[in-house]
RNA sequence: GGGCCCGUAGCUCAGUUGGUUAGAGCGCCUGCUUGACACGCAGGAGGUCACAGAUUCGAGUUCUGUCGGGCCCACCA
């Protein structure tokens, strides 16, 4: 049986991830107290498909999975899918919109049906996708956040939270997107900066005819839900304005002068204007200082009847309208230009208007306080560990969470309210009021922010709130793997809901990627067009290979600018991995061998010991890396150890003399260890190599193992001499294939046929100690050795440099007092090494000149 | 205003506890259609590790500052 000649992974991916799942092999059944490897996967919302930031972050979580697998752990990696209210209904809007209709037209009933509807597609996508990728996750625990499980853990939850008092509703500044309808989080806003203007505005004052307090504002259409005047107690100029009014441009109300810490004397005149209903600060002064609060701006942005002759008008019409009035009266001092920032709703780009409006909240200090002890602890540990810093400036500087959204597709919130307006929260749907037994019930028609529930999802999805055998099986789970960008809405809700839920931590270790950028650099975006779609670019390159290049390149946190000329490397090696098999098949079919995988071996040969002390090395620090979770490090060595050791050397070497249990040992080992990262050829090579009942996801990974020093050395030496003698060709631009005598030097053991193959020379042997272990002399025609000296010459200097500093080192009496044993012997042994290599060429040199 | 990250070969980036000659892939140059592989083989050129100080026997690696780039947080009217 022959390998195909072409290397075509898209025939057998998607076979094998079929197989996988139909053989049951990522099934994991719930041992309570032993030990495990638990990961959820962070959910992708259901909007549409996988891009390629799912594609990094599912890579690095298979290969971690794939990896605790094959060591034996209990391994499970638990699929599923996020609802993403707010940004699920979006979508649905839209393809509503292209079909004419609305929301609102359709009824909330219809609109639900629609959107699971779309969830069912866009569910079937995402899996069909995740299975392509050769995700190893267990398809039978596969949960969906709105799916009967999690949202009976949701009510669970809240309910809990409401009876301690942690969550709670009430009339406060939110931040709401008039067009998304809907008030949403800080979070969920982004700042951008824009340059705007600062309107100066005369307010007379009062009683005192010529005086007027000047005011700076950014936004001149609020001014009309104006309710105070705000200065500093501090400040000199305004202290006899104690019980002072001034009266109200545009509006003609009186409003009163009040003293308060928030007025910086230094900015402006010093006075601000108070709008309790349109701002933040201004919202808490109007608390304190008891004022009126006046809405002059609505839901959907627009004034209302409380603006008088504005209202009706959108709110930035409204400001271009009240300037034109104010320069109208003379009450415009000067507009000047101004650097600000606005806050922008994060889904839509629509400016937030902060509102004063009822909604329900967490109350987050005590569960981020539980939080940062946690981390402080080491029981959650940052991959990198920078990210701490950042964690904790963001716990400590936490504000209560606005949970409730007005949007249809959600979790209801699990609060009813009765006609003598009690509150009844409850688990199940209660019949009466619990307050006053009132029958008239209706539930709260606000949903939850979609984090709540991705924030139980460790423990949701494994069961809880019942102590089921998965939860007690794999709860805490292991580690989370996941975007620096959802730190704050996710891993941050997850850890304050799990230790306050189960009182764990909900993981051990959190790993932070980064992005997956264009090959220039940029964030890939639709609106770019720069987006790369995992599927197309996995039928063109193979999965493996998508894999390996988006490993090789995501060191550390780092984001990784993603170029062709990265896959391109990736897929070669994949290549190179089937032509290494392909000659292997062809060489047993040659021999009569049958394809198989031998029980053991015995290796005897320089270049069979020498390849197993190497793959045992390679063993060790692939087992190391990915422990440490530097998935990049292991598949450098990976690489390096299969195409410069394996087939470089080893497989050329073999070309002489040919037996088959340490190669085709070695082979398949090496497949092992290359399987966390290329799941699929690894797998095809391995069912290829003979009757095999299990699939390699399945076999043991291989364990660091001794290494052989003195096979190392040896192996060392005839590389080097190879190496020299090809240098020595290329040098004088030989003919690679012509064959040459040379005087070989050495008292090592010299494999004599594979220096003579590799090299093309025919060797005399002289059994000679000589330093550096040999001298090689080519004989060669006497034009051609100006080159040749003239690079000996040059390697001489470098060398003689690099003595020279040795020995100021050695000769230094601080060092020699301060520096390691170990340091200065390894020190002491390299400067002997460079003589002993000086000395060599120094004669290679005397022999080019004689 | 606070915090984080980056600046190493033409390009994209590695470089875990400081250790003598700083690596890879791609690109480039030279020679090879060698019976696994041109997605290949062999050889080669290319780096004052942003800059300035400090600590040290020794700094790409630690510290301080400067410059340049990116990101995050923040109630700067």
């Amino acid at each position: 049986m022959q390998l195909e000649k072409i290397y075509e992974p898209q025939r057998f991916e998607p076979h094998w991830a079929q197989w996988w799942i139909d053989s049951g092999i990522f099934k994991v059944e719930p041992r309570p107290g032993e030990k495990y490897f638990s990961l959820v996967i962070p959910p992708p919302n259901v909007t549409g498909s996988l891009h390629m930031g799912h594609m990094l972050d599912h890579t690095l979580i298979d290969i971690a999975v794939r990896w605790h697998r094959m060591r034996g752990d209990n391994t499970l990696w638990v699929p599923g899918t996020d609802h993403a209210g707010i940004a699920t209904q979006m979508v649905v809007e839209r393809q509503l919109a292209e079909k004419g209709e609305t929301r609102l037209q359709l009824g909330r009933e219809e609109f639900e049906k629609r959107v699971w509807a779309w969830k069912d597609i866009s569910h079937a996508r995402i899996t069909e996708q995740m299975k392509r990728l050769g995700s190893s996750c267990d398809w039978s625990r596969e949960r969906f956040t709105m799916d009967e499980g999690l949202s009976r853990a949701v009510r669970e939850a809240f309910v809990r939270l409401y009876e301690k008092g942690s969550i709670y509703r009430g009339e406060y500044m939110v931040n709401w997107c008039p067009r998304c309808q809907t008030a949403i989080s800080d979070l969920e806003t982004a700042h951008e900066d824009v340059q705007g203007n600062l309107w100066h505005i005369k307010y007379p004052v009062n009683g005192q005819p010529d005086r007027f307090l000047t005011v700076a504002t950014t936004r001149p259409e609020t001014m009309l839900g104006d309710t105070a005047v705000a200065v500093n107690p501090k400040d000199a100029r305004y202290t006899d304005l104690h019980g002072a009014t001034v009266r109200l441009p545009l509006m003609g109300r009186d409003i009163p002068v009040i003293f308060d810490d928030l007025a910086d004397p230094e900015f402006g005149t010093g006075v601000v204007k108070v709008t309790p209903s349109h701002d933040p600060n201004d919202f808490d002064m109007g608390k304190r200082h008891k004022l009126p609060f006046i809405k002059v701006i609505d839901e959907q942005a627009k004034m209302t009847q409380a603006a008088g002759p504005y209202a009706g008008l959108d709110r930035f019409d409204a400001r271009k309208a009240v300037v034109a009035e104010l320069e109208k009266q003379g009450l415009l001092v000067k507009i000047e230009p101004y650097a600000l920032s606005v806050a922008k709703c994060d889904r839509c780009r629509t400016i937030v208007e902060p509102l004063a409006s009822t909604q329900w909240f967490v109350k987050t200090k005590p569960l981020a306080d539980a939080a940062i002890a946690k981390v402080e602890a080491g029981e959650i540990e940052f991959i990198p560990a920078n990210w701490i810093n950042t964690w904790n400036q963001w716990m400590h500087n936490i504000r209560d969470w606005c949970i409730s959204r007005q949007l249809w597709w959600g979790h209801r919130i699990p609060a009813w309210y009765c006609d003598n307006g009690h509150i009844t929260v409850h688990r199940d749907d209660p019949s009466k009021c619990s307050t006053c037994g009132s029958d008239n019930l209706h539930q709260e028609t606000d949903v939850l922010d979609t984090w709540f529930s991705s924030g139980l999802w460790p423990f949701s999805t494994l069961g809880w709130p019942d102590q089921t055998p998965d939860f007690k099986s794999f709860y805490p789970t292991t580690l989370m793997v996941t975007g620096f960008d959802i730190l704050f809405f996710w891993v941050a809700r997850m850890a304050m809901l799990g230790i306050e839920m189960t009182g764990e931590a909900p993981f051990r270790q959190v790993h932070l990627h980064g992005l997956v950028r264009d090959p220039h650099g940029q964030k890939m975006s639709k609106t770019k067009g720069n987006v790369m779609d995992p599927l197309t670019i996995n039928d063109q390159f193979g999965t493996d290979a998508v894999r390996f290049a988006l490993v090789s390149g995501a060191a550390s946190g780092m984001d990784i600018s993603f170029t062709t000329e990265r896959l391109e490397a990736a897929r070669a090696f994949a290549t190179k991995i089937w032509n290494a098999a392909r000659f292997l098949f062809m060489r047993m079919e040659e021999a009569g061998v049958e394809p198989h995988i031998p029980a053991s071996c015995n290796p005897e040969t320089i270049e069979d010991r020498w390849i197993i002390s190497r793959l045992n090395s390679a063993a060790a620090t692939v087992n190391k890396a990915i422990e440490q979770h530097r998935y990049h490090e292991a598949a450098d060595t990976m690489y390096h150890f299969f195409w410069d050791d394996f087939c470089d050397w080893y497989i050329e070497l073999k070309k002489l003399r040919a037996d088959w249990d340490v190669i085709l040992t070695v082979f398949e080992k090496a497949l092992r260890l290359l399987h966390p990262v290329m799941p699929f050829i690894t797998e095809e090579l391995y069912q290829r190599m003979g009757p095999n009942t299990k699939s390699i996801a399945i076999s043991a990974f291989p364990d660091a193992g001794p290494i052989d020093a003195a096979a190392e050395r040896e192996m060392s030496l005839l590389q080097q001499i190879v190496l020299s003698a090809r240098q020595n060709r290329a040098d004088n631009k030989l003919d690679p294939k012509a064959q040459f005598k040379a005087k070989l030097v050495t008292s090592e053991p010299i494999y004599r046929a594979a220096i003579e193959k590799l090299a093309n020379l025919t060797l005399e042997i002289q059994n000679e100690t000589v330093p550096a272990g040999f001298t090689l002399t080519l004989e060669l025609p006497e034009a051609n050795s100006a080159a040749l000296k003239q690079r000996l010459e040059k390697e001489a200097l470098q060398l003689e440099k690099t003595i020279a500093n040795s020995d100021r080192q050695l000769s230094n009496e601080a060092f020699l007092a301060k520096a390691p044993e170990k340091v200065l012997n390894e020190m002491k042994e390299k400067r002997a090494a460079y003589q002993a290599q000086l000395e060599k060429i120094r004669k290679q040199l005397q022999e080019v000149n004689s």
